[in-house]
DNA sequence: TGAGTGAGATTGTCGGACAATCATACAAGT
DNA sequence: ACTTGTATGATTGTCCGACAATCTCACTCA
């Protein structure tokens, strides 16, 4: 009874399930960058009174998923490369902070946890298929954003990461995707889990940071190159 | 009529000014940690709707200030010291990246705006009024932490530093109060601005995270020495 | 003593209502 | 043809009242 496996607590409130399932509908992409939404919409697509629904998206907002525009409606939030940039190197440092308190702490239970997340990578790399990748790497980071101990950090590297999630996809499912990437992927990974277990906190957040910068640069190259017009429509200013 | 001088705008949505007010009354520490609200109370103090309201307190509850406990009630959140130390570090990561983006553009109206919130820093020092100079290093931080051009990453820097506000007015007004530590706080942010001016990432990235971290050490030994009861006591858990 | 029970307080959710604001199309006047 | 003005519809902003669900706590009864 010490609360350790509070099982199947009741059902969600309406009001958290509404924030789930809009998040994920904006995250996969089902709702485009761009795209206007409106309240009335929404309540009837998901069933649920104004109040639920507007509490939900003050939420999403904060987030920096939707934005709120004054008698217009929500949108879903489209990000200019700009911003994007700037969201990476906040992810780099955050994730290299997080490194730093995983390999300080060295929690057993959370290395072992990191370790099979790693392990799980290795094998969806290896099957090929980029869904899964991307998928085991969702888990990867989840388990090293949570391995140092600090919900407040973990919090903030989800939101960081819900909002460039589409382009982590992009990255991952590019044609023009850089080959070798995948591969030097995994290793850099490897190199972080190595380095977190080594218990040297520099050598940690140097890894995790070097990793966190090889994606962003992958991911930023190939919104970037081509050409402009390219690059807006990948980042959803086109998809009306 | 190019856009620059968008003036007077219409009087803000009441959800903002409930948002606004609520924020300060905890921030400041009218509405003491751990000092337990209710809907009904809050609605009768600002005279506005209970859908207002709840959607202030969500987003609240977003910035970490309040905790919404089911069917209880919103409580003015009180953190743990440990909460705190995570809280000091993420600052110390994400300053360190302001001050490295800001050394990278070197925009002058920002640079501008920066020495001139030092400047009122020094004043505000000489004076000796602890008040003062807390407001004033306020605006130094915020003229900091948006000279990088970051919005995303002030945004999340003012969401931190509201959550640990508290702290720094203890530590500037505590009465063990290391000597000379004013002194050392003004001569380091002097060599922040200094690091940022002469264009260097690196060396703005590690004055500015020294400087949090010497604040940061201040205030975790005022609240940890002494004993355990007082150093909760100063986080506002036994403020009921 | 202890277990059950019941009242009260508080949030969770709903639906309806109306004002305020914005965008658009359309009409009118020059 | 072009500008100005106006009407209209869409959408959010805000309020109110209602009821169910859940928690707390004191109280009663065996």
């Amino acid at each position: 009874m010490d609360g350790k496996l509070t099982l199947k607590r009741t059902a969600a409130p309406v009001r958290e399930q509404v924030l789930e399932v809009l998040r994920g509908e904006i995250v996969e992409g089902r709702l485009a960058p761009g795209q206007r939404l409106t309240e009335r919409e929404l309540t009837e697509m998901l069933g649920v009174s104004r109040t639920v629904l507007r509490e939900s998206l003050r939420q999403l907002e904060s987030e920096g998923l939707v934005s709120l525009i004054p008698n217009k409606g929500p949108v879903v939030r489209a990000l200019t490369i700009e911003e994007a940039r700037e969201l990476y190197r906040i992810r780099e440092s955050l994730e290299g902070l997080a490194a730093r308190l995983f390999a300080e702490r060295l929690d057993p239970s959370q290395i072992a946890r990191l370790e099979q997340a790693f392990a799980q990578v290795e094998r969806a790399y290896q099957s090929n298929a980029p869904s899964a990748v991307l998928a085991a790497k969702n888990t990867f980071y989840d388990a090293m954003h949570s391995g140092g101990g600090s919900a407040a950090l973990s919090k903030m590297l989800s939101t960081v990461l819900a909002q460039i999630w589409r382009w982590r996809a992009v990255g991952l499912a590019h044609p023009r995707r850089s080959a070798g990437r995948s591969a030097e992927s995994v290793a850099k990974l490897k190199a972080v889990v190595v380095a977190i277990k080594s218990g040297d906190g520099d050598r940690a957040e140097m890894a995790a940071r070097l990793e966190a910068r090889l994606a962003a640069a992958e991911v930023l190259r190939i919104l970037a190159d081509g050409d402009g017009q390219a690059g807006n429509e990948a980042l959803g200013q086109a998809a009306v």
